[in-house]
DNA sequence: CCTTCTCTGTGACGACTGTCACATTGCAAC
DNA sequence: GTTGCAATGTGACAGTCGTCACAGAGAAGG
């Protein structure tokens, strides 16, 4: 297999095409170079820990390649994972805009490649850009959008059922391929951590996924899900 | 009773001591007269909506006076409430900056005061008050942790009665008035609507309540709730 | 190939809680 | 007061889904 670092690497947000599209989209070299000055470049294997719920927050990490999974846990170990984090987002923000304790956990499920920018840096950057605060308003409005969504779906009286099929039709979206057999597309997450995304357990998203698969909605092999008959997919999500 | 219109009015958001502290929290009078000139101020009765989940956003409602509930509805009729926004909340943020439908309805729970700015004009001042972007992205950070906040508690393997237990006690910290008997606040949801916060049903929500009155961990005439055992109440919790 | 660990599939069982049904209370308008 | 409607209290019952238990299946490393 690939080894962790296997991940091209670009040494400036210049050539990151997904920080380019969004929190610098259509803003001037001027500001880059002005980032490029207060970031530094890491790279993550699968698994790492970017920052941990409770922390002080330390300032913000904008993914420029791979994915990671923002999860919260409660004392007794129950742990819900609020959304997973794509190549362009900017992971700690909240929490190094108000300097409260970061809220979430922000932990890597693929190699991984992200700028750091220590809070006091990044807040004076903001100060001194108002562009980028333009950016970061649409991107922290994105993410609420995406948190209400949640919000909604587990407005109880929508069972785990429900939910699951609007997850997958989700990933569908975001991360599917279209072919002539239907919409191709691996599971970024363990059964386990598909169940914390639904607020459900794991033996429920195991019988669920089964039963899908036993009335030919989907196929499976491994973590290779092929989604055969969306509409039905979407008509179970309840849409 | 109040007249749904019986409210202390103020012309402009100079006198209202909301806004001043959030919104425009240390900003020169130019920006609030900037403010001044694109606002236009109106009065709502209890059970007015502002607006609309999916409509196309028209603006932005910024809230003087009164408290409003923001709530998301499935096809089927069955509705979350997000959040209650409080005095000097921003609401149909993330839609106006955005562009996208409005995701949420918003409806006052109580007589409300509220400034209204229409979208162009709001995105116009934004980019020319840096100041004021630095205070948008500082509320939306708020927004955001509180919206983390119930996917948290949502996270299933909570049950109803940790959830309500836990709304009880935020509404104590929130609007509720420590006496030596206890915490005394004002029911500002019926069970119904609380039920619908929570992701319940409204006869859990009377049953959950009637339980926790029996333990003497609470009273309850009409609206009027007493928290008389906090402590037991942030056991309950899960805190 | 073998070991070990994680991930997945499945059965049994019970608790929580949603739903339906109805009684009761409270409040507001007339 | 009284009439009407919304809000609340409570019982019965069924369904979903969490938990426990264990078996198989894959993947990674020796």
């Amino acid at each position: 297999m690939r080894s962790p670092y296997d991940l091209e690497i670009s040494e400036t947000c210049h050539g990151c095409k997904f920080c380019a599209e969004r929190l610098f989209r259509n803003l001037p070299a001027s500001t880059l170079h002005a980032f490029d000055a207060i970031k530094s470049l890491s790279l993550y294997p699968k698994g790492a820990t970017l920052f941990v719920e409770g922390q002080q927050p330390r300032g913000v990490y904008v993914l420029c390649a791979g994915r990671a999974k923002l999860t919260a846990s409660s004392p007794e170990g129950k742990t819900v994972i609020a959304r997973l984090a794509e190549p362009g987002e900017v992971l700690g923000l909240s929490a190094t805009i108000s300097g409260e304790p970061y809220q979430l956990t922000a932990e890597t499920i693929e190699p991984c490649q992200a700028d750091f920018v220590r809070r006091d840096d990044f807040l004076r950057y903001l100060r001194e850009q108002p562009e980028v605060c333009l950016r970061v308003i649409e991107m922290l409005s994105e993410i609420l959008r995406a948190a209400h969504t949640q919000i909604r779906s587990f407005g109880k009286t929508n069972s785990a059922a429900e939910r699951l099929a609007g997850l997958l039709l989700c990933w569908g979206e975001r991360m599917g391929d279209r072919t002539q057999e239907g919409i191709h597309l691996k599971l970024p997450l363990t059964h386990q951590e598909i169940a914390q995304m639904i607020g459900a357990s794991r033996e429920t998203v195991s019988r669920l996924l089964g039963e899908l698969r036993h009335q030919r909605i989907i196929s499976l092999n491994g973590s290779g899900l092929l989604i055969r008959d969306r509409d039905a997919l979407s008509s179970k999500a309840g849409h």
